[in-house]
DNA sequence: AACTATTTATAAGA
DNA sequence: TTCTTATAAATAGTT
């Protein structure tokens, strides 16, 4: 017998758990079945139990065709809405960009989630092929040769730093070699900083 | 009032049955939920009204979710491990959230990889080239962000050249004014081409 | 949307 | 699981 108002929350005992699951379920799937025909409602049930197990109901036709139909429904709504981003237009917020970009990947998994989970028709082994090479070729262009010519350029500025410093402070010392005593030029130029340099007394940052 | 056992067949009054739906849809949805909450069992509902308009619940996160678990489940295939994405270091601020869209990447890749692996894939050659598409953006947007925060790295560095040869320069001139006619102390610093630099007789190159 | 007479669902015990 | 039964919850028809 019912005793009192049930909380919602999981009931602990197993045993407990088990049985209302039972017929809960049941009752679940009445209800779903019941809406359906007297509101000629298409309806997709989908329960997995606490164990794995799956019961399903799909009230015209199959659970695929239900998929089917959902993703259709939704990827209007979940894939159109997709503006291509110009980072051009933001030059100084990458953090905003990246917060797009988020988003972006957020909703481009939803969307492969749509495609793949409630597909239609049937992938040939060459369609697999054509996927397969697009995903090496996504790979490929992440870690891309662009990317490493870039790092290389990087540290080739870096090298002429380091040699340009070099040649800075050897000249700065001759001057104060030749002229110590004599004349005091000052400090030409200068590291005051790791980004601060001092010419003169003109300040140049970084 | 409920005068009798109602009739399990479509409700022929279109004002009656409308309104057994919204009521019937909302009882259905809260018994989803409970059944969910009690037992701990993962539920999608899926409800398309008479007129095509789409009700859903997915209790254990999204519908996408539950319906990849679906399909996993009754296609009884197994997900494989799949590597993390190549690390590379970027000095720039943005490197964090970069990693957090590596991750993402990892994590799609991962869904990616077990559906084509698993090898039953369904798609129409119309949702290839949707997703075509997206792969492609995908790609740009996340090469730009890099791109981006490399292309400042570089430019930081050709300021810090450009202030380096204006500081070295300044030097010599201090130089050469100073012992001309006295004293000749040969070049100390000199680009003697684009990619070679001379200090006393050392070269440099890049 | 709110009300209420009934039916229906179901928790606990067996 | 299934049956029983006391009670809670849902809801059909009305306002």
């Amino acid at each position: 017998m019912v005793r009192g108002k049930v909380q919602m929350k999981r009931i602990e005992n197993p045993v407990h758990r088990q049985v209302t699951f039972c017929k809960r379920r049941a009752g679940l799937l009445k209800k779903a079945k019941e809406l359906s025909v007297l509101c000629d409602a298409e309806i997709g049930l989908v329960i997995f139990s606490a164990h794995g197990k799956l019961y399903e109901l799909a009230t015209h036709g199959t659970m695929q065709g239900l998929l089917e139909r959902y993703t259709k429904f939704t990827r209007g709504t979940q894939l159109q809405p997709e503006p291509p981003i110009n980072e051009s237009s933001h030059p100084q917020g990458a953090k905003e960009e990246i917060h797009v970009l988020k988003q972006e990947i957020g909703t481009l998994q939803k969307g492969l989630s749509y495609l793949f989970g409630g597909g239609i028709g049937t992938m040939t082994v060459e369609e697999l092929h054509v996927l397969e090479k697009y995903l090496e070729m996504w790979i490929y262009q992440i870690r891309s040769v662009k990317m490493n010519n870039m790092l290389s350029d990087i540290q080739t500025l870096k090298d002429k730093e380091g040699i340009l410093k070099a040649a800075n402070k050897y000249l700065q010392d001759k001057i104060d070699e030749e002229n110590s005593g004599i004349t005091n030029y000052g400090q030409f130029a200068l590291e005051t900083t790791n980004n601060t340099w001092m010419i003169e007394d003109e300040i140049f940052q970084f």
